[in-house]
DNA sequence: ACCTGAACACCGTTCAAGT
DNA sequence: ACCTGAACACCGTTCAAGT
């Protein structure tokens, strides 16, 4: 709009991603709008499209690639219960960066792009390692997922942004639930 | 609109709250609108602000008033764990009643209401006559929310509504986590 | 006090057209 | 292939006016 006559924007996919994230962590959730991203990018509403095939496709990338910042111990780890346990924390730490994306993983009912396919088979190897039998497997991993984004959604709620409370708590309920899954 | 002259809708808070009540229930969390509200109970958009102060006090209004439907066993039953496992499964079957709204709850981050407050109140009361330290009740019962209302945001993901898996996976995870609570 | 018409400042998305 | 102008079918909310 601003752009002399005949020049291109050259969008890219990666930019309209990269700009959404600015535009999140800048004004919150409710300033990420398509016509807002397009204002931000120099860019006719419409032309997002060429990009990304909606709003929803949008939110559901930015939200699996926020995962990709979890830390991803390797499966065949010394301690699993240890190791079940630090992925559930950084994942924890992960979802405590963008305190807007968190009720979208409750929208969304937990993600299904590709890193939460990944952390999701490196848990199950743990969990089997850790003497977990194969049909108590879901149970087990369904309540490691609900503390972590539950615990997120909350911690961002009172206190200051670095709340060690919030933390706190998760990891008593976290040390709570693997004592209870390696024992029954 | 379809009324005739003269005549008056004749509106009431809790009128609007029911219509909203059935919209939601009906059609889900996207179509519950003002306008679509306003055009069921067959009056102009705006006449609403008469009797709720603006969307977002109608859906905090929505939320205290499902809580209401919360089994509250005396705060001096004769188990106090059990009363809390009692509190907490009534809550998680009340929340799996509404689908569209549990994630609300996360965005609010938990309830302010009159009818959440009395749950709380409930709920440390039992804590403490568990055995539970005063520092450690903030804790204890953030978990147990935490687990409630994220297992109910994933009960209605997959599987029929009255899936029974997932009401399994509530009350195993419940219970770890009550077993650790009178623990530590 | 309660309701209306009209308006304001927005949304997400589609379509035909240009390069 | 990528971008634009224009439009469609919506939003929540406010304001001045009527009864």
């Amino acid at each position: 709009m601003a752009r002399g006559p005949g020049t291109r924007a050259g969008l890219t996919r990666a930019a309209v991603l990269d700009a959404a994230r600015v535009l999140l962590a800048e004004e919150g959730l409710a300033a990420l709008t398509m016509r807002a991203l397009a204002r931000r990018l120099d860019v006719a509403p419409n032309a997002l499209y060429s990009h990304v095939a909606g709003k929803t496709e949008l939110i559901d990338a930015l939200l699996d690639d926020h995962l990709a910042a979890v830390h991803d111990p390797t499966a065949d780890a010394a301690e699993p219960v240890a190791a079940v346990a630090a992925l559930m924390t950084s994942t924890f730490d992960a979802l405590v960066t963008a305190p807007d994306l968190v009720p979208l993983y409750l929208d969304r009912r937990g993600a299904r792009g590709a890193n939460a396919v990944r952390l999701g088979v490196t848990m199950d190897a743990l969990l089997t390692r850790a003497g977990v039998a194969a049909d108590a497997i879901p149970t087990a991993r369904g309540n490691l997922i609900v503390h972590a984004i539950g615990s997120a959604a909350f911690a961002t709620a009172d206190g200051p942004p670095g709340s060690r409370t919030a933390r706190d708590s998760f990891v008593a309920g976290l040390g709570w639930l693997l004592a209870g899954i390696v024992r029954s």
